[in-house]
DNA sequence: ACATTAAGTGATT
DNA sequence: AATCACTTAATGT
Protein backbone atom coordinates (compact mmCIF):
# COMPACT_ATOMS: atom_id res chain seq x y z
CA UNK A 1 0.00 0.00 0.00
CA UNK A 2 2.65 2.50 1.10
CA UNK A 3 4.74 2.27 -2.32
CA UNK A 4 1.07 2.67 -4.35
CA UNK A 5 0.21 5.68 -2.19
CA UNK A 6 3.58 7.30 -3.36
CA UNK A 7 3.77 6.09 -6.89
CA UNK A 8 0.38 8.11 -7.73
CA UNK A 9 0.40 11.18 -4.60
CA UNK A 10 4.04 11.63 -3.46
CA UNK A 11 4.62 14.68 -5.89
CA UNK A 12 1.12 15.74 -4.90
CA UNK A 13 1.39 15.49 -0.73
CA UNK A 14 4.29 16.34 2.00
CA UNK A 15 5.96 13.31 3.41
CA UNK A 16 3.85 13.78 6.75
CA UNK A 17 0.38 13.54 4.96
CA UNK A 18 1.03 10.67 2.72
CA UNK A 19 2.47 8.88 6.49
CA UNK A 20 -0.91 10.15 7.75
CA UNK A 21 -2.80 8.62 4.54
CA UNK A 22 -1.40 5.32 5.26
CA UNK A 23 -2.01 5.19 8.97
CA UNK A 24 -5.86 5.95 8.61
CA UNK A 25 -6.83 4.76 5.11
CA UNK A 26 -7.65 1.20 3.82
CA UNK A 27 -7.25 0.01 0.47
CA UNK A 28 -10.02 -1.62 -1.40
CA UNK A 29 -9.66 -3.39 -4.69
CA UNK A 30 -12.71 -4.09 -6.80
CA UNK A 31 -13.56 -5.10 -9.99
CA UNK A 32 -15.02 -3.97 -12.94
CA UNK A 33 -19.10 -3.02 -12.87
CA UNK A 34 -18.86 -3.02 -9.22
CA UNK A 35 -21.31 0.25 -7.39
CA UNK A 36 -18.75 2.61 -4.56
CA UNK A 37 -21.46 4.96 -4.15
CA UNK A 38 -25.10 4.54 -4.35
CA UNK A 39 -27.78 7.97 -4.22
CA UNK A 40 -28.72 8.29 -0.86
CA UNK A 41 -26.37 6.50 0.88
CA UNK A 42 -24.54 8.33 4.04
CA UNK A 43 -20.77 9.30 3.26
CA UNK A 44 -18.20 7.48 5.22
CA UNK A 45 -14.76 7.53 3.60
CA UNK A 46 -13.54 9.50 1.00
CA UNK A 47 -12.22 7.70 -2.03
CA UNK A 48 -8.59 8.39 -3.76
CA UNK A 49 -8.47 6.34 -7.34
CA UNK A 50 -4.89 4.96 -7.52
CA UNK A 51 -5.85 2.69 -10.74
CA UNK A 52 -8.94 2.11 -12.93
CA UNK A 53 -11.47 4.37 -13.74
CA UNK A 54 -15.15 5.14 -12.44
CA UNK A 55 -18.37 6.39 -13.83
CA UNK A 56 -20.27 9.07 -11.95
CA UNK A 57 -23.94 8.75 -12.98
CA UNK A 58 -26.88 10.72 -11.86
CA UNK A 59 -30.59 9.01 -12.03
CA UNK A 60 -34.55 11.07 -12.49
CA UNK A 61 -37.55 9.92 -10.39
CA UNK A 62 -38.25 7.35 -12.80
CA UNK A 63 -34.96 5.56 -12.20
CA UNK A 64 -33.88 6.28 -15.15
CA UNK A 65 -29.73 7.03 -15.54
CA UNK A 66 -27.65 9.60 -17.49
CA UNK A 67 -23.67 9.33 -17.13
CA UNK A 68 -22.07 12.64 -15.68
CA UNK A 69 -17.96 11.86 -16.16
CA UNK A 70 -15.66 9.32 -15.65
CA UNK A 71 -12.81 9.48 -12.88
CA UNK A 72 -9.32 8.57 -13.42
CA UNK A 73 -6.56 7.76 -11.41
CA UNK A 74 -5.06 9.78 -8.72
CA UNK A 75 -8.51 12.35 -8.77
CA UNK A 76 -10.87 12.03 -6.38
CA UNK A 77 -14.55 12.31 -6.16
CA UNK A 78 -15.89 16.16 -5.35
CA UNK A 79 -19.28 14.57 -4.29
CA UNK A 80 -17.77 13.30 -1.07
CA UNK A 81 -15.85 16.68 0.07
CA UNK A 82 -19.25 18.54 -0.33
CA UNK A 83 -21.72 15.65 1.63
CA UNK A 84 -18.84 15.47 4.37
CA UNK A 85 -18.96 19.56 4.88
CA UNK A 86 -22.31 19.62 5.23
CA UNK A 87 -22.71 15.65 6.15
CA UNK A 88 -25.35 15.12 3.59
CA UNK A 89 -26.29 12.36 1.34
CA UNK A 90 -24.75 11.12 -2.03
CA UNK A 91 -26.86 12.98 -5.18
CA UNK A 92 -24.47 10.50 -7.07
CA UNK A 93 -24.32 6.91 -8.10
CA UNK A 94 -20.70 5.39 -8.37
CA UNK A 95 -20.01 2.72 -10.60
CA UNK A 96 -16.81 1.13 -11.39
CA UNK A 97 -15.80 1.31 -15.37
CA UNK A 98 -13.09 -0.67 -14.97
CA UNK A 99 -11.45 -2.53 -12.22
CA UNK A 100 -10.17 -0.20 -9.96
CA UNK A 101 -7.70 0.26 -6.86
CA UNK A 102 -9.08 2.81 -4.10
CA UNK A 103 -7.67 4.33 -0.78
CA UNK A 104 -10.78 5.12 1.34
CA UNK A 105 -10.19 7.83 3.66
CA UNK A 106 -12.38 8.57 7.20
CA UNK A 107 -13.91 11.54 6.12
CA UNK A 108 -13.15 12.81 10.21
CA UNK A 109 -9.50 13.31 9.04
CA UNK A 110 -11.00 15.77 6.03
CA UNK A 111 -11.32 18.75 7.47
CA UNK A 112 -8.37 18.27 10.07
CA UNK A 113 -6.03 17.57 7.20
CA UNK A 114 -7.51 20.91 5.59
CA UNK A 115 -5.82 22.98 8.44
CA UNK A 116 -3.30 21.24 9.00
CA UNK A 117 -1.40 20.59 5.24
CA UNK A 118 -1.77 22.87 2.62
CA UNK A 119 -0.69 20.38 0.10
CA UNK A 120 -4.22 18.67 0.83
CA UNK A 121 -5.92 21.47 0.89
CA UNK A 122 -4.94 22.56 -2.66
CA UNK A 123 -5.69 18.86 -3.63
CA UNK A 124 -8.79 19.16 -2.76
CA UNK A 125 -9.99 22.78 -4.52
CA UNK A 126 -8.00 21.46 -7.54
CA UNK A 127 -9.92 18.34 -7.58
CA UNK A 128 -13.35 20.25 -6.81
CA UNK A 129 -12.26 22.87 -9.68
CA UNK A 130 -11.55 19.91 -12.32
CA UNK A 131 -14.74 17.97 -11.32
CA UNK A 132 -16.76 21.27 -12.03
CA UNK A 133 -14.92 21.68 -15.65
CA UNK A 134 -15.91 18.14 -16.20
CA UNK A 135 -19.34 18.72 -15.41
CA UNK A 136 -19.29 21.89 -17.42
CA UNK A 137 -18.51 19.69 -20.91
CA UNK A 138 -21.06 17.44 -19.50
CA UNK A 139 -23.96 20.08 -19.91
CA UNK A 140 -22.24 21.61 -22.77
CA UNK A 141 -22.79 18.11 -24.54
CA UNK A 142 -25.94 17.84 -23.14
CA UNK A 143 -27.17 21.29 -24.74
CA UNK A 144 -25.36 21.33 -27.41
CA UNK A 145 -24.20 18.16 -29.49
CA UNK A 146 -26.43 15.98 -31.27
CA UNK A 147 -26.89 12.47 -30.18
CA UNK A 148 -24.26 11.35 -32.86
CA UNK A 149 -21.60 13.55 -31.86
CA UNK A 150 -22.35 12.52 -27.98
CA UNK A 151 -22.29 9.05 -28.58
CA UNK A 152 -18.67 9.53 -30.26
CA UNK A 153 -17.91 11.76 -27.58
CA UNK A 154 -19.35 9.00 -24.99
CA UNK A 155 -17.01 6.16 -26.93
CA UNK A 156 -13.94 8.10 -27.24
CA UNK A 157 -14.21 9.42 -23.70
CA UNK A 158 -14.25 5.87 -22.49
CA UNK A 159 -11.61 4.75 -24.60
CA UNK A 160 -9.74 7.03 -23.17
CA UNK A 161 -10.38 6.21 -19.10
CA UNK A 162 -9.42 2.58 -19.74
CA UNK A 163 -6.31 3.14 -22.02
CA UNK A 164 -7.74 0.76 -24.98
CA UNK A 165 -9.63 1.50 -28.04
CA UNK A 166 -11.68 -1.31 -27.39
CA UNK A 167 -14.52 -1.08 -25.66
CA UNK A 168 -16.73 -3.79 -24.42
CA UNK A 169 -19.91 -2.92 -24.36
CA UNK A 170 -23.48 -3.51 -25.75
CA UNK A 171 -25.36 -0.83 -27.57
CA UNK A 172 -28.23 -0.72 -24.82
CA UNK A 173 -25.73 -0.02 -22.04
CA UNK A 174 -24.61 3.04 -24.09
CA UNK A 175 -28.22 4.14 -24.49
CA UNK A 176 -28.73 3.88 -20.33
CA UNK A 177 -25.26 6.03 -20.34
CA UNK A 178 -26.61 8.34 -22.41
CA UNK A 179 -30.40 8.33 -21.48
CA UNK A 180 -31.86 7.34 -24.77
CA UNK A 181 -33.13 4.25 -26.59
CA UNK A 182 -31.09 0.92 -28.00
CA UNK A 183 -32.76 1.52 -31.56
CA UNK A 184 -31.56 5.03 -31.77
CA UNK A 185 -27.98 3.81 -30.33
CA UNK A 186 -27.69 1.46 -32.72
CA UNK A 187 -28.72 3.26 -35.81
CA UNK A 188 -26.01 5.91 -34.95
CA UNK A 189 -23.32 3.83 -34.42
CA UNK A 190 -24.08 2.12 -37.96
CA UNK A 191 -23.34 5.51 -39.55
CA UNK A 192 -20.63 6.31 -37.44
CA UNK A 193 -18.88 2.47 -38.34
CA UNK A 194 -20.08 3.85 -42.27
CA UNK A 195 -17.76 7.14 -41.77
CA UNK A 196 -15.01 4.49 -40.51
CA UNK A 197 -14.94 6.64 -37.26
CA UNK A 198 -15.61 3.34 -35.64
CA UNK A 199 -15.97 -0.81 -36.02
CA UNK A 200 -18.77 -3.04 -34.81
CA UNK A 201 -18.86 -6.28 -33.24
CA UNK A 202 -21.21 -8.00 -30.59
CA UNK A 203 -20.40 -6.86 -27.37
CA UNK A 204 -17.51 -4.86 -28.74
CA UNK A 205 -16.25 -1.72 -30.27
CA UNK A 206 -13.00 -0.56 -31.67
CA UNK A 207 -12.84 3.24 -31.81
CA UNK A 208 -10.86 4.05 -34.69
CA UNK A 209 -10.97 8.07 -34.52
CA UNK A 210 -9.06 9.34 -31.26
C1' DA B 1 -30.67 -28.06 -32.84
C1' DC B 2 -32.72 -24.79 -29.94
C1' DA B 3 -33.16 -20.89 -26.80
C1' DT B 4 -31.41 -16.57 -25.51
C1' DT B 5 -29.64 -12.23 -26.14
C1' DA B 6 -27.63 -8.53 -29.18
C1' DA B 7 -28.07 -5.92 -33.17
C1' DG B 8 -30.35 -4.16 -37.60
C1' DT B 9 -34.36 -2.01 -40.03
C1' DG B 10 -38.81 0.01 -41.91
C1' DA B 11 -42.61 2.52 -40.63
C1' DT B 12 -44.89 5.82 -37.70
C1' DT B 13 -45.22 9.74 -34.58
C1' DA C 1 -35.14 11.24 -31.68
C1' DA C 2 -38.50 7.86 -29.70
C1' DT C 3 -41.27 3.81 -30.17
C1' DC C 4 -43.20 -0.35 -32.23
C1' DA C 5 -42.90 -4.41 -34.44
C1' DC C 6 -40.31 -7.45 -36.59
C1' DT C 7 -35.99 -9.68 -38.67
C1' DT C 8 -31.39 -11.30 -38.56
C1' DA C 9 -27.18 -12.67 -36.41
C1' DA C 10 -24.17 -14.37 -32.66
C1' DT C 11 -23.54 -17.21 -28.78
C1' DG C 12 -24.30 -20.55 -25.11
C1' DT C 13 -26.33 -25.18 -23.73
Amino acid sequence: MKQLIRQEYAYLFEEELLCDIEKVGSLKKVKKGTQLMEIGAVITAIPLLLDGAVKILREDAKGDELLLYFIEKGDSCAMTFSCCMGSSKSKIRAIAETDAKLIMLPVTYMQLWMTKYQSWQKFILESYHTRMMELLETVDTLAFLKMDERILKHLQDRAKVTHNEVIHTTHQNIAYDLHTSRVVVSRLLKKLENEAKIELHRNWIKVLEL
